[in-house]
DNA sequence: ATCCTTGTGTTCATAGTGTTCACCCGCCCG
DNA sequence: CGGGCGGGTGAACACTATGAACACAAGGAT
């Protein structure tokens, strides 16, 4: 897939810049432009090709949500994901009920940004990847926009450098999915282990779960990298 | 708090009344209106306080989400949940962007919208319980709305990705009705396999069973997904 | 009537999964 | 320096999903 488009939208030149080198900083994403009011946002919004904006909600000629509500009239398939000081649960709630696709509190670190925008690039593959959903990819979209971010990033009960190992041994794979033993095996641990943080993983939404028939037996669950 | 207010909407009457008795089978919920058209829904919505939309996107004078768009423009504090056959990822896509709290494909049993409604009123008291939100707490409502399970049913014996796959091959082969056998190859399964499959949604009532005579030899049972 | 053909329904070995629990290792504190 | 303590690990175990094999069933052919 080519990089997702971003747009940035804040008042203040040097937020929005800084925001537009976090967001060059995660691979597949590229910045198309900025813009520091609700009129000019609406305005190149309305026309460019752009997937996701990155949207401050306090601008200066009206609120961040008057840009959803321009586009959302002008029938646009952009995405938004929130980004303000405002912490009044009124708003937050007038954003999910626009359908932004999330909301992050200033100040907020690279790592929490880079999270949400890979969580985004996840739901895009997802919906690129069917055209007829069951209730499962369904749920599986919506969760993918709505999980409970682990934003402090504490995989607890899992070591760093095992994690790693595992990640390693799965891109190694591509694009073929290993099993459970098989990544035990090449990391060099037990089967259980080895379970424990694909299944962490996998409930981050790093690998996919899949199913390997065949044999006689039990079916194997085999897991892959999601690229 | 008080019971949260549902209004339900579908183009049929009866199916309306039935989408009606499920929601009041469940406890802190109320069901103060159904309509049929969008305009109708409208109307009413733009006037009477409600909580939640029980929202059929298949209506005689519009689409579903047409309801949700006079909503959002009204500006009324309505939440939705989408409530549909339609299993185009467009379609999930658009309803997303629109905001919606949930997305529920027919056919569904009164666990999954008593589930769905659950998780909603979780997400309204997240809401009632603060007035200002850290991101954790942004997070849960976001979350909150998430399925958290699938387990509407989780059938002992049975993996979930199998039972979609037979599913997934009734529905393609519709309306023309399938052996065990057939759907057995589909799947790439065996037919014993298959056959638990059809079994388990054929008691579950999901899948209809029916004879198909004609060759030689013993007469073939056939499954169809019932609509 | 009897066989033959085709497909059903069931049993059971097999090869996996998922979970529990005792252990071990490093670290902090007395 | 010895004794707790807290997190990460894997051996052992209970359970689960699958298909080969088999016994039975229901029509048509002879």
């Amino acid at each position: 897939m080519t990089d997702l488009r971003v747009f940035v939208v804040d008042d203040e030149p040097e937020v929005a810049a800084g925001h537009a080198a976090y967001v060059r900083r995660v691979p597949g994403f590229e910045v198309v432009g900025t813009a520091g009011t609700v009129q000019a946002a609406v305005a190149v919004l309305t026309r460019q090709a752009v997937d996701l904006v990155l949207l401050d909600l306090n601008l200066p000629d009206g609120h961040g949500l008057d840009v959803v509500r321009g586009i959302r009239a002008a029938g646009r398939p952009i995405d938004i994901l929130a980004i303000t000081a405002a912490r009044e649960v009124e708003h937050v709630r007038s954003a999910l009920a626009l359908g932004v696709v999330g909301y992050l509190l200033k100040p907020f670190t690279f790592a929490d940004l880079r999270e949400r925008l890979e969580a985004y690039r996840r739901f895009r593959e997802e919906l690129a990847g069917a055209t007829s959903a069951s209730q499962a990819t369904v749920d599986a979209m919506f969760g993918e926009l709505r999980r409970p971010t682990s934003s402090g990033t504490s995989p607890k009960g899992l070591a760093r450098d095992v994690l790693e190992a595992v990640i390693g041994a799965l891109t190694d794979a591509q694009p073929s999915a290993l099993s459970a033993s098989e990544v035990a095996d090449a990391v060099g641990t037990s089967r259980v282990t080895a379970r424990r943080y694909l299944q962490y993983l996998a409930d981050e939404g790093r690998v996919a779960r899949a199913q390997r028939l065949g044999g006689s037996g039990r079916p194997e669950v085999t897991f892959a990298w999601r690229r």
